[in-house]
This record gives structure tokens, C-alpha cells and sequence, in this order.
DNA sequence: AAATATTTTTAGTTTTGTCTAAATTTTAAT
DNA sequence: ATTAAAATTTAGACAAAACTAAAAATATTT
């Protein structure tokens, strides 16, 4: 498989999340940063390789056999970004890019080594789940921050997007994996929350909320 | 720069070592396996960049800006096969062709943290230096075993040839970096050696002993 | 020094992945 | 149910990096 092709096969998967009936020419497109003509090409190619099924105007989605292939793909990123940050001290807001670079190299030996010397991580810096050599993800009990109500406390779990500018905002605000989050707070007019995070109070906008994971705590 | 043209650049880099006046366009085709229309394509552009200096028929020379770059692929390479072994518990005879592609990888800040990650390592697996970030690279001090006379000792510091089956006789013949290799005798006939390797005796081809470096031992 | 052999370059193709522009199909709106 | 809008596909073109076959330059041999 080329790069290109797998590039196509990781998108195709993340967007499958969100349209498992079919993913659109054009949400491959955005993601691609491509053209439609150049995506149903590809598409076309992908769907002779069996990797994903596709119907002319009607989406694709990926075969069994994609689909491994794909996550075999998020394997390697996210095992990749977590040795970025455990072994040479990479910042979660600079692992993305080297990673999108790393994902390719081709050597099962190599990601699974890779894999043991880390201690076989089932998440990456990021909170996302990292799918084991079988293919396997272990799903992670989590939720939006902006889905609690006042008065009930979460860890942070995880991140919806992982924008360096988002990360870097979390950074500087002290947020990270692991910190306590507690609602006081919620502004009806902007839907802005007042938290304490560690012991520290202060107010996160919308738009933080809604791409902060948390796992509920007591 | 392109991974073809980064494997150019390499390739004449290593050829330049023995054809310092100009390496042949016919060189080049057989070490990056294509031919040699595509090499004087290639050869072309890499000079239009001013990596190279090219005068028709006359071979090609890399320029300061070139002999950079090169130095900085193979030290690259040479990392990636540093934490192949030392990290991840490859031999010295698997580590190639993944260590060819992770050599591509972009990232400045990615190798430099690599290096320190690895202690600033100056020799590869196969007693190469790996030069520094600066590109200066520290001369060892090494002769082919084949030039050592009766009687004399060394001290295996490297191998000319990397040739996985090369490397796995010499793990079979338990000859690996660091071993005290003593001269007892020499065939005129086919220049074979009888040598003693860590206290055993043996006897090897010519062929072995020209692709065995040492450095003299008193 | 001429003839031959080798090497290198040129010219023209091919493949991969992309693009633009036009045509087609589907979806949404009146 | 038409019509308008949006999404998708087709057709044709292009750049990169490779190739084959032929031409040109350099090297070697007699």
C-alpha cells in the first residue's frame, strides 16, 4: 500500500465514526485537503484492492479487511506518539505531523517491538485508544465535559481535538490527563462552566467543554 | 526534498568516498537499482538545486550544500539503527531496510532528541560513524583485517560489507564488535587466515578478512 | 588513428496521484 | 412534481519518477 493510499484508508476510518451508512466524496476531500475528482479516483482503486466498499454517489465504507488495515495504520500513529512523548520528551501539542510520517514505515517486526518497549499502551498522549496487533481496541468509558451538570466531577480522560492550539491552551491553563475536574458553574446565555481543576477555579467557554473528555468520578 | 532524491543524494555520498573526481552515472544506477536514463533525469534536477555539481558525461560531484544534506541522511540512518539494536532488541542484520525508510522521516527537532535519547551515539551497529549534528564526522581509526600480517592483533571495530548474511555468519562464528582477533597464520595459496577470535581458533576466507575492519592492538 | 565497445544522454512512454472543467446524479426547495 | 442547488463523477491534462530504444559522446583496442 502506498502512502497516499493509506492516508485515505485512515480518513476513511475516522469518518466512518461519524457516517457509518457511508462516508461522503467531499468529507474525504476536507480531510485529504484534496479535490472530489481526485478522491472518487482513489476511491475507485481502493475498492478494486477490496479495502472498502463503494457505490457510485452513495459513500464508501470500509471491508473487514480495510478496516484492520486502517487501524493497523492508528496503531502505528498512536504508538508512535506516545513514544515521541515517553522517550524523547515531545510536548502532546508537537507529536501529530512526525507521527502522520511515522505511520508509514513499514515493519510489523518494528511496531511490535515497538509496542513491547513501550509496556503496550492502550491509550496515546492524547487519551486516544490504541488498537493492540490483533486489532483490537479497548473502549474507554468517557464523555464530554460539557454533557455533566453542575456539581458533578470527572478525570480528563482524553481530548476531541487535538489542535496544538487547543493543546497548548490546556497546557497553559494547567489542564492535562488526569487532572480533577469539577463542575460549579453553568452560564445559561454563553454555556460557559465554571470549574475547579486540582483545587483551582476558573471558566472554560463552550467550545473547551465541548472537546474535553472526562470519565465521571464520585 | 523527496525520498528519491534524498536516496540520490546517499547513494552519491557513499560512491563519493571511492570516486572523489566524479562518480558515474552507471554507479549510481546500480546501487539505487534503475537505470541510467533515470539517473541522468534525477542527476539533473539534484544539480538544478545546486546539490550537486554535473557536467555531462563527466560524472557528478556533491557541492557543500549537498555533502550536508547527504551527512545528514546517513546520520539518520545510522541513529535509527542505533535504536533499533540498543532499543528494540534487533540484530545487526535486520536493521537495514527499516532504517532506509525511517531515514526520510522530517524532523529536525525528531533525530537531534533521537541522538540525545541514544546518549550521542558516534558508531552504528556496524562500527560506522554516525556523524553529529553539525554533519562532522569522527574519524576511527580502523584497517581490513585482510592487511594485518602473522602474528598481529586487533580488535573487530566494524565490517566493510553490511550484507545480512555476512552478518549472520559472523554471529554464527560468535565474531561481533569488541572481539580480540589474533593472525596465527596465512594461506598463500588462497589467502585464507587462521585466526584466534576471543581465544578459538579458526580459519576464515579472504573474503571475510577484506570485509572486517580492526584497529591495531598491541 | 581508425574501428569498436562502453557509457551516457536524449526522446518519447508509462504509472501514480493529483488537478480543472464539464457532465451527471442526487438532494432540497419551491 | 418541477426546478434549483449541491455533490459526485467523468474526461482530459499535468508533474514526478521511472522506463525503453535510439543517438551521441567517451574510452578502449587493434
Amino acid at each position: 500500500m502506498t502512502h497516499s493510499e493509506e492516508n485515505y484508508l485512515k480518513v476513511i476510518y475516522h469518518l466512518s465514526v461519524v457516517s457509518p451508512r457511508g462516508v461522503n466524496t467531499n468529507a474525504i476531500a476536507g480531510m485529504i485537503e484534496s479535490k472530489a475528482s481526485s478522491v472518487t479516483d482513489m476511491v475507485k482503486k481502493l475498492a478494486e484492492k477490496e479495502l472498502i466498499l463503494y457505490q457510485k454517489y452513495q459513500g464508501v465504507t470500509l471491508t473487514e479487511k480495510g478496516l484492520l488495515a486502517a487501524k493497523m495504520i492508528v496503531r502505528k500513529h498512536r504508538l508512535w506518539e506516545v513514544f515521541l512523548v515517553e522517550k524523547l520528551d515531545f510536548t502532546w501539542d508537537e507529536v501529530h505531523d512526525v507521527a502522520e510520517e511515522l505511520e508509514h514505515i513499514k515493519s510489523e517486526k518494528l511496531i511490535n517491538k515497538l509496542d513491547a518497549f513501550l509496556g503496550f499502551p492502550t491509550e496515546d498522549p492524547h487519551g486516544d485508544p490504541i488498537p493492540n496487533a490483533k486489532g483490537e481496541i479497548k473502549k474507554i468509558d468517557k464523555q464530554l465535559l460539557s454533557d455533566l451538570e453542575t456539581g458533578q466531577k470527572g478525570i480528563c480522560v482524553g481530548v476531541k481535538d487535538s489542535a496544538s492550539s487547543f493543546l497548548q491552551y490546556l497546557d497553559k491553563q494547567q489542564i492535562a490527563l488526569g487532572s480533577k475536574i469539577e463542575i460549579i458553574g453553568k452560564e445559561t446565555f454563553d454555556m460557559s462552566l465554571t470549574i475547579i481543576v486540582d483545587g483551582k477555579e476558573m471558566i472554560i467557554s463552550n467550545k473547551i467543554a465541548n472537546n474535553l473528555f472526562v470519565k465521571l468520578a464520585t
